[in-house]
RNA sequence: GCGCCCGUAGCUCAACGGCAGAGCAGCCGGUCGAUAACCGGCCGAUGCAGGUUCGAGUCCUGACGAGCGCACCA
């Protein structure tokens, strides 16, 4: 359907030849005629002009008034009946009018009437419709309405397969929903693929809490079955829930992390890597978990403070050439974790820093100058003896408290002298920065800690203990030595597994890493190329590049995607031909990841090259891929496979904990396979909380209010329409409040707009939009425009993401612009003009052009509603609003002129009304076209821009009558939003017409109907009644 | 600890450096031809202390408060 129907260029035209009329009047002699506008009297009951005189004065003074139809403004001046009925106008009432009876004058006014209702009953009538929308099959048709067209693709960040849809996963996809319904409003091909991400922890523990003992002995494939079947349950559960919400999409075709192709993609991404030497196996160490045995990448880690013991100890130095010692001292470290002890194998020290002996409780000691006091306050008064620099400290070597073994003092930049002794214990098997300094110094990735967390025989004296428990034996230990210079209890974050909430440990261990050093500048340049929203994600996700190491991908788990790992049989080497490897891609492929354990080393290698050490016999590896890598590959698995996708991907949007999560780990793969980010813009929104700025976890509001526990109940509860307004309503930037009380808010804004629409379609009964009203009065070239103007300002809003300020606009546009004022001052011309009068049909002609466009406009939000109100616009149309266009904004030819005059007529009303509630208050009238009000001003700018529509005024003021004037009028006031300005109102004192209600000096001048004024008994002939 | 963002009416949000505005809620009233609707009026706000400027909600500084992120104390 095309918005814009409206002779434009006439209509410039028009307003131009207006311009120089005005423009040729100036020179005009004038004098005469001014004075006789001392005091204006204006319609109605302006009987004291020849109608010759008045179409002289308004062709004089009111040249833009040949907007209005000639014929139709000169019947209203010349207080005289139309001519007889026209052969062009339509019969006397419209098919379901009543016809009139004499006396009963409300039989012969054209109300509102519509079947569309007032009340919405959401939770009954949208699934309904979701039904409806199935069986229609809207998505196809809209694809195939839009086949060809530019592509918009938002890929689906799959949700966990577990649980029921919480609110804010709702928001989540309710958000998607908006951005792609917009975008194929735009003309977009904007497909929606929704998925899963299936594989992973959470469902394992579920399985294996099911099975209790036998998990552990369990034939792999046996609880990768139990495992998909849990998925596979809850993404029934799942799609039903986001349905419910209204959110479109090719449901029935998801794409599942645990489906074959989409772990071949993963292959495909981890063997494109290492062709790019992007994947190394190295004993590094690494996040892990005790409990459930596996290592864990930076996203799988969480942090909350914990209670540690802190300890400082002194190392004995062994005499040698270096600064101090020559005497029998010792370096003082201080550690939070003394069960890292027996891996230490250096003390690190900043070569920049001073360092000092000291002499402290009649011992010597080595350590940082500026924090010997402090680490020594409890060992008692400190002297310093002698002092050096950190760098003249490297290679001094000491005793190591408990083990047998001498380690070296070595340089590290990152030591810091805020804490401890500014001497720090390193244990490169325990530590990030530790390894690195391990590394350059040759030292030994020491990790005597096994996979659940029991030291084995390189503990020495504690092989066979558990870690962190052995803390106070390894505590005891060295006080008993003479070690342990201070002990006390530090509260401090420390990581923990996300999944199961327990402290994790550093622990080196061989492992699959993806290299990210070499790539990370790429990386950060596309960064800087995406755009995102809000633009603060942009700083961090770089701060995330930035400081990230290389990613550890393997784990040691069963449900998800094993990893192509081939280990000779004889020297251990693994296979890293990525040609040899792919066949257990098209493996994959062809019988899912599943095959890795049904089939041997050789079947699936088939007759593979020999490895370097000359063997040819592999064994399986037992890892698993990260389920981060996995759904980070999404980009190769879907959008490079799915046939209505594209690469890049035009959008990703989730949730703002995904900057360390899913937008990062498919970034990283994307820039280092296919050297560009997977998506060209990234949103991101806050969580939903309650009123309390809790998580909603708890599910309850400060009034014992219990909000429903998923996306179908709150559907049920309160419609997915007034759950989408509040989306769409809220800052989603931020963290998103919800409550009862802000979910009854949004449902009277919903209820306002239900009502509006009921109201503009109910003007529109007898309306065919091929028989639009091409004369427009002012005021509806007024509504033109400031329509316009929305359809602009909400559409780049939606572009920007800033639904909340686009649903404010339309908010606004509804209740002020349209409730407050405009379908107030149309009321006279849609119930009481003649049915086919242009006047009558020019108003509903905007009415038809408002309402089909904020159906539009509301659509992406409002997807119910929106298509309900949509099957009420009269005319041809698309069979949904889903598939129709984004409105053009339609041509009123409204100038900053004129925009600048209207200004000035709102804030005389404003003042305006002050004054009438004055009467009101005062028991004098009860609705406002009951008074009669003088205006008076000396300002020339003000009282043209009041002439100009003299006609008009008592219809936009909404009262009986305007009388304007030059100068001052005694008793009126001075207004407050218009100084220059002064008003006064009174009560009108002519009679009220028994049809329009009006107060009008001609009322009674018909014997046939002599309640009724001149113009409704015009139009009652016309009627024939 | 470092960084980012925010602080405007009871609530949700506005205001190129230029008269602090809307909606909701509340109160008062109107209307009875949008009626389980509709309209009007009133009420009421720039958290604090400085600075720049003719002029600051807006720019700068500081502390305060809220939120978020990063890092992690070896």
């Amino acid at each position: 359907m095309d918005g814009s129907f409206f002779p434009h260029p006439a209509a410039r035209m028009a307003t131009e030849a207006a311009r120089a009329m005005v423009r040729s009047m100036k020179s005009f002699p004038l004098k005469g005629l001014r004075q006789q506008r001392q005091s204006t009297r204006i319609a109605p009951g302006a009987q004291d002009r020849s109608p010759a005189r008045a179409e002289f004065e308004f062709f004089a003074r009111f040249p833009v008034f040949s907007f209005r139809r000639l014929d139709e403004r000169l019947t209203c001046l010349r207080r005289r009946p139309p001519p007889s009925r026209s052969p062009l106008l339509a019969p006397a009432f419209p098919a379901g009018y009543n016809s009139p009876h004499p006396m009963d004058y409300k039989t012969t006014v054209l109300l509102p009437k519509t079947d569309f209702p007032m009340r919405a009953e959401l939770p009954k009538r949208e699934p309904e419709m979701q039904k409806k929308w199935d069986e229609s099959g809207l998505y196809s048709k809209i694809r195939a309405a839009r086949k060809g067209a530019r592509k918009y693709v938002l890929h689906d960040g799959p949700p966990y397969a577990n649980g029921n849809v919480h609110i804010g996963t709702g928001l989540n996809k309710i958000l998607k929903d908006i951005v792609v319904k917009f975008h194929t409003m735009l003309g977009a091909d904007a497909p929606y693929v929704p998925g899963w991400d299936c594989h992973g922890l959470p469902i394992e523990n579920k399985v294996a809490e099911e099975m209790g003992a036998a998990f552990r002995s369990a034939d792999p494939t046996l609880v990768r079955a139990k495992c998909e079947a849990y998925a596979a349950k809850f993404i029934d559960v799942q799609r039903k829930q986001f349905k419910s919400l209204g959110v479109l999409g090719d449901w029935e075709r998801p794409y599942l992390t645990m489906s074959p192709s989409y772990e071949a993609g993963v292959l495909d991404c981890f063997l494109d890597l290492m062709e790019r030497g992007k994947i190394s196996r190295k004993l590094r160490p690494i996040h892990w978990c005790v409990r459930d045995e596996t290592a864990l990448a930076e996203a799988e880690v969480e942090y909350a403070d914990i209670a540690s013991p802190a300890i400082t100890v002194a190392f004995d130095l062994v005499p040698g050439p270096h600064p101090f010692s020559k005497e029998k001292a010792a370096i003082v470290i201080w550690t939070t974790t003394p069960w890292t002890l027996p891996a230490n194998l250096a003390v690190a020290v900043h070569p920049q820093a001073d360092y000092a002996l000291v002499e402290c409780a009649g011992r010597k000691f080595v350590l940082a100058e500026a924090l010997a006091e402090k680490a020594l306050a409890k060992v008692g008064p400190v002297k310093v003896l002698a002092k050096a620099r950190g760098s003249e400290l490297e290679g001094m070597e000491y005793e190591h408290p408990f083990m047998k073994r001498r380690s070296p003092v070595v340089l590290a930049e990152y030591v810091t002298l805020t804490d401890g002794t500014g001497c720090v214990h390193t244990a490169p098997g325990h530590g990030h920065e530790d390894y690195q300094t391990g590394r350059r110094y040759n030292l030994e990735i020491l990790n005597p800690v096994g996979p659940n967390g029991v030291y084995d025989e390189r503990a020495g004296m504690f092989a066979g203990k558990r870690v962190p428990a052995v803390d106070p034996e390894v505590v005891a230990q060295l006080k008993g030595t003479g070690h342990l210079l201070h002990e006390e209890k530090v509260s401090h974050s420390y990581p923990h597994c996300w999944r199961c909430h327990r402290p994790i440990i550093f622990r080196a261990t061989e492992q699959w890493f993806i290299e990210i050093d070499d790539s990370r500048d790429k990386a950060l340049e596309q960064v800087r190329r995406t755009r995102w929203v809000p633009a603060w994600g942009e700083t961090r996700i770089t701060s995330m590049i930035q400081s990230r190491p290389d990613w550890c991908v393997s784990r040691q788990r069963l449900w998800g995607v094993p990893i192509p790992a081939f280990f000779c049989e004889k020297c251990g080497k693994a296979i890293t031909d990525a040609k040899v490897l792919r066949r257990v891609r098209d493996l994959y492929a062809r019988e899912g990841a599943g095959i890795w354990y049904r089939l041997s080393a050789s079947e699936m290698l088939g007759t593979a090259p020999a490895c370097a050490c000359g063997h040819a016999a592999y064994r399986k590896g037992n890892d698993i891929f990260d389920v981060w890598f996995e759904s980070g590959s999404s980009h190769r698995s879907v959008v490079m496979a799915h046939p209505d996708l594209q690469f890049p991907a035009d959008c990703y949007l989730e949730g703002t904990d995904q900057h360390r999560g899913w937008f990062q780990t498919s970034l990283l793969p994307s820039v280092l396979t296919q050297g560009v980010s997977p998506f060209k813009a990234c949103v991101t929104h806050g969580f939903v909380v309650d009123d309390e700025g809790e998580k909603l976890s708890k599910s309850k509001d400060n009034k014992g209010y219990t909000l429903p526990k998923n996306a179908e109940d709150f559907q049920k509860l309160f419609g997915a329409d007034v759950i989408r307004l509040w989306i769409a309503s809220v800052d989603f930037t931020d963290d998103i409040p919800v409550s009862k009380k802000r979910f009854d808010e949004i449902a009277e804004v919903y209820k306002k707009w239900r009502n509006t629409f009921r109201y503009l379609l109910g003007a529109l009964a007898d309306f065919d939009p091929a028989r639009r009203e091409t004369a427009l009065w002012e005021i509806d070239r007024w509504a033109l425009h400031r329509l316009g103007a929305l359809i602009v300002r909400v559409e780049q809003l939606m572009n920007d993401f800033d639904f909340a300020h686009a649903t404010h606009e339309i908010n606004a546009f509804i209740v002020t612009d349209l409730s407050a004022f405009y379908l107030d001052a149309v009321k006279d011309r849609l119930y009481t003009f003649a049915p086919a009068s242009s006047g009558r049909r020019a108003a509903q002609t905007v009415v038809f052009e408002i309402v089909s466009a904020l159906a539009r406009l509301t659509a992406p939000v409002l997807c119910h509603t929106a298509e309900e109100v949509w099957s009420f616009v009269p005319g041809k149309k698309e069979d949904s609003v889903h598939l129709a266009r984004w409105p053009q904004p339609p041509a009123s030819g409204f100038t900053k002129e004129l925009e600048a005059d209207w200004d000035r007529l709102f804030s005389v009303s404003h003042d305006l009304a002050r004054e009438i509630e004055k009467l009101r208050a005062a028991k004098t009238i009860g609705k406002s076209t009951e008074a009669v009000v003088d205006l008076a001003t000396e300002d020339a700018a003000w009282h043209d821009a009041l002439a100009r529509r003299a006609e008009d005024l008592a219809g936009i003021f909404l009262v009986s009558e305007v009388r304007l004037h030059r100068g001052q009028v005694p008793g009126a006031v001075k207004g407050a939003d218009a100084p220059l300005v002064s008003v006064l109102a009174a009560k009108s004192p002519h009679p009220k017409c028994g049809r329009c209600w009006n107060l009008r000096a001609d009322v009674g001048r018909s014997p046939r109907h002599p309640s009724c004024c001149a113009r409704c008994v015009a139009v009652l002939a016309e009627l024939g009644a």
